[in-house]
RNA sequence: GCCGAAGUGGCGGAAUUGGCAGACGCACUUGACUCAAAAUCAAGCGUGGUUUACCCCACGUGCCGGUUCGACCCCGGCCUUCGGCACCA
């Protein structure tokens, strides 16, 4: 019984409530295409490949909003593209190894395995109820050791193309989570995850050379013309290239000098100062033994407990303070003697951590100089512009023409760049040199809860990888937490103690496990050859899949997870594994669900539990609303009124297909002796079809291609209204709608369109095409503008010529009007559009 | 501070190449059905003016200016909101 009843109480005979059994429907069909195994892809078929993906989730607990957007966008794509006729792999998986796990393990006692496993299979039951089309035979979960085996091996690779490498390092070290953190993981200077204060910390970590791949990633960024241009600027500004020169200023009577890295070495001549970073190994060197040592030694100390506290953000604002060293440098390019200051406005992180001063034309420059009373020297005039260094109030970037710059005096500074930066390479002052932003990718995490790092150390033989055939190093499954506790599996000596894979003797394991961000930097690969236990994955499965058409997820990924797995990418590709050179060809990055103007969030009370709704309405509903409520790529507002208007919707789709079943299932299916409704009809229909395929491939508004299945429905039951109905029509209308509605709402379109007497699944149909001789117009209506206002509309036949419309629009009476007693100078005529007629 | 995106009815949004501003939905109003309500169906729904009424007119896409026969759209200058980066030499 598909139609349900419900009585309300104190009713009459025939008072009820009717609406269709979606949860009857749901259930079923979801049951159906288990059984028959209807998602399920191979690697080669007689159809075109087409690899559709979005982000695998973090086994959380359950499923919100914003996921329920991101599988509903790509289940449309997946659906639509195998009705298109290609052989589309739509998979999910499990981002499942992390913090919170552990955490929870911390609060509840439960094993993170555990937890994981609950949450995975939770979700998963979840994602069967929204409708998606994956092909749960390739799921992966990234914390089987099946999965994190590749993991490990994937590290390996790294470490012997020399990508992997251990150094003591100033990192951010977030005292909540009891871990390192990488640049990118530093959200405002707090942690990505929880939010806390993140300081320095001088620690011994690993770190991926993503650095050595800076200018590929950048370069490659060209190749992205399928991504989003923010996306692509926002990794263009985090690789962040600057091109320029390095440039020694001697130390007199030593052999060695200070060297600094400068975008502007055509200001050269206009350097008053040098300024080195607290953190800068000569500061204490060069005071060593001097009156200066201690207030030096002291000023440092403040500098690094200044960056210790200080947020990023906050660090702009801080007031520049600084300390002469009392020692001096010379500019090479001629001959000054330079002072030499410690500051805190110069990073050690970027360039050589030493900077020289020219407050002419640096704005920081300047005010530092200010500040200590420190020359001002013009090194370049703008045009125009006679700059006074004593009247300056601000620093004047734009050097124009130069001058008190020797030899190079009168040239205009892009020109002057190059010769200086000859100049300098010509006596061995400097050279050209490029620096990035970028920072090299520290991968070591204290934690437990992740894939091992494959290496042992042995007393004799050093650091050893753990050979291939012997991965995965397991992770122990006994273990104890402990708040607070860091590095959990170094208090395992079953798991410390190893032997050496080299000598035999006893040798210690590797503690710290991976940054998740390495297990999803490569799992798009893994999905083509999933049951792989031989290799990652073979070569041949991942060439005829990626790279993937089309990636979907969000746009809070815009330099992690996209940055590193475009970064993994290359280094696969450059060990002949793949051969693609980047991951994603097409990136949509959906916005945010939003709810009373915030961003969905238990500390703001404003959730919408996706169970619920599905409960109340279906999932057909939820996605239909989802996707109808804003473009896939703005933030959507969340309106329970606007669930119910597509629960409504829905329900007038049922009724109609439904009252309309025995039209529909007759054989009649001939389009001759059609009346002019009937022609009308049909053109809605066809205008329709070629409205949301191009609205679905093209631009991916699914919004408006839903608004455009609305109005034909609105428009077919205006026609059912007429007494006469063709058969034929209606037929292919109310067929066409089921098709085209089969991508949004899976479930009430299959069973419709087994209602109407089809014995195949609707989703292996093929997409209707739209066909130009129903789309022709018979009449036109042409737009009438008097200077280019709006004043009346012509109806003519189709193909009328353009004289014929041009005089029947003047002889209308509201044209007339506004014409009188003024001069007809010009008629723009857009054919079969718009007349404007110009007069004075 | 720099970079990016966005500002359209009461609300979400549409207008694809410079050519009818407000599609579609929500909310609201009215009517039909009903003893009544819900559901459903039908009609209306930017602001102001005018009219018994049909109609008609003016104004209207953050603000100011420009280009054009014609501008939500292009150009110049602002304002506001959101996002990213943040002393990057």
């Amino acid at each position: 019984m598909l139609i349900e009843q419900c009585r309300l109480e104190g009713e009459g005979p025939l008072a009820r409530e009717e609406h269709y059994n979606f949860k009857e429907i749901e259930t079923k069909w979801q049951q159906v295409w288990e059984e028959r195994r209807s998602h399920r892809v191979e690697n080669k078929s007689d159809r075109p490949n087409y690899y559709v993906l979005e982000m695998f989730p973090y086994p959380s607990g359950a499923l919100h909003m914003g996921h329920i957007r991101n599988y509903s966008i790509g289940d449309v794509v997946a659906r639509f593209k195998t009705m298109r006729g290609f052989n589309v792999l739509h998979p999910m998986g499990w981002d499942a190894f992390g913090m919170p796990a552990e955490n929870a393990a911390i609060k509840h006692g439960t094993h993170p395995a555990e937890w994981t496993k609950q949450n995975i299979a939770k979700m998963r039951a979840q994602q069967k109820q929204l409708g998606t089309s994956y092909d749960w035979e390739r799921e992966v979960a990234t914390c089987l050791p099946d999965y994190y085996r590749w993991t490990e091996w994937m590290f390996l690779l790294m470490y012997k193309r020399g990508l992997a490498y251990k150094r003591k390092a100033p990192v951010n070290w977030c005292p909540s989570c009891q871990t390192v953190l990488a640049n990118e993981l530093v959200v405002e200077g707090g942690c990505w995850r929880c939010g806390s204060g993140v300081v320095k910390k001088e620690l011994e970590q690993r770190f991926f050379k993503i650095t050595d791949y800076a200018d590929r990633l950048l370069e490659d960024l060209s190749l992205l013309g399928g991504w989003p241009e923010r996306v692509r600027i926002m990794q263009e500004h985090w690789i962040g290239k600057s091109v320029g020169a390095e440039v020694t200023f001697s130390l007199p009577g030593q052999e060695r000098g200070i060297t600094v890295f400068t975008t502007r070495q055509d200001t050269l001549y206009g350097v008053t100062f040098m300024v080195l970073a607290a953190e800068h190994p000569l500061v204490l060197e060069l005071v060593k033994g001097s009156d200066r040592e201690a207030a030096v030694r002291e000023f440092v100390e403040k500098c690094r407990r200044q960056h210790e506290m200080a947020r990023p953000g906050e660090e702009a604002d801080q007031e520049k303070e600084g300390l002469d060293l009392g020692v001096h440098c010379i500019n090479p390019v001629n001959g000054e003697k330079v002072p030499i200051w410690v500051a805190n406005y110069v990073l050690m992180g970027y360039g050589t951590g030493a900077v020289k001063g020219v407050p002419a034309h640096d704005q920081r420059d300047f005010e530092f100089a200010r500040k200590y009373d420190l020359p001002v020297r013009v090194g370049g005039q703008p045009v125009g512009e006679v700059l006074d260094p004593d009247l300056m109030t601000e620093a004047v970037p734009a050097a124009g023409v130069l001058v008190n710059s020797g030899p190079f005096n009168g040239l205009e500074s892009e020109l002057a760049k190059d010769k200086i930066a000859d100049y300098l390479e010509a006596n061995g002052w400097g050279k050209r040199a490029v620096t990035y932003r970028l920072r090299d990718w520290l991968v070591s995490r204290q934690r437990y809860w992740g894939a091992p790092i494959p290496i042992d150390y042995c007393d004799s033989c050093g650091t050893v990888p753990v050979p291939e055939e012997d991965l995965p190093v397991m992770l122990p499954e006994n273990i104890k937490f402990d708040p607070g506790v860091v590095s959990p599996l170094a208090q395992i000596p079953e798991f410390v103690n190893t032997t050496c894979p080299q000598c035999g003797g006893p040798a210690r394991r590797e503690t710290d496990t991976m940054d998740t961000f390495i297990c999803s930097s490569w799992y798009y690969y893994r999905y083509t050859d999933p049951k792989n236990d031989q290799a990652p994955f073979s070569k041949e499965a991942v060439d005829s899949w990626l790279p993937v058409d089309q990636y979907i997820g969000g746009i809070e990924h815009a330099v992690l997870h996209l940055l590193y797995s475009r970064f993994f990418t290359k280094v696969l590709y450059d060990a002949g594994l793949v051969s693609n050179v980047e991951p994603f060809t097409n990136l949509l990055t959906q916005g945010m669900v939003i709810k009373d103007g915030a961003k969905m969030s238990k500390s703001k009370g404003n959730v919408v539990n996706p169970e619920e709704i599905f409960a109340k309405y279906g999932a057909d509903t939820a996605r239909l609303f989802i996707l109808f409520a804003a473009p896939p790529d703005k933030d959507l507002d969340w309106s329970d009124q606007g669930v119910e208007g597509a629960w409504r919707f829905l329900n007038r789709v049922w009724r109609l297909v439904m009252g309309n079943k025995t039209v529909v299932s007759s054989p009649a299916n001939e389009y001759s002796l059609l009346e002019r409704a009937d022609r009308d009809l049909r053109r809605k229909v066809h205008a329709t079809i070629k409205k949301v395929s191009e609205d679905i491939e093209e631009r991916f508004n699914f919004n408006t291609a839903i608004a455009a299945i609305m109005e034909m429905v609105n428009e077919i039951q205006r026609y059912l209204e007429n007494d006469r109905q063709h058969r034929g029509v209606v037929r292919e209308a109310l067929e066409t709608l089921l098709l085209l509605l089969a991508p949004f709402a899976p479930h009430i379109t299959e069973e419709l369109w087994y209602q109407i007497g089809h014995t195949d699944s609707i989703h292996r149909q093929s997409w209707p095409q739209w066909d130009d001789k129903a789309l022709a117009q018979e009449e036109i209506t042409i737009v009438v503008q008097v200077n280019g206002r709006l004043r009346d509309r012509l109806v003519v036949a189709a193909g009328s010529p353009p004289e014929e419309v041009e005089r029947l629009a003047l002889k209308l009476e509201k044209v007339q009007s506004q014409i009188e007693g003024k001069k007809v100078v010009k008629v723009i005529n857009v054919p079969g559009k718009l007349l404007n007629i110009v007069a004075k």
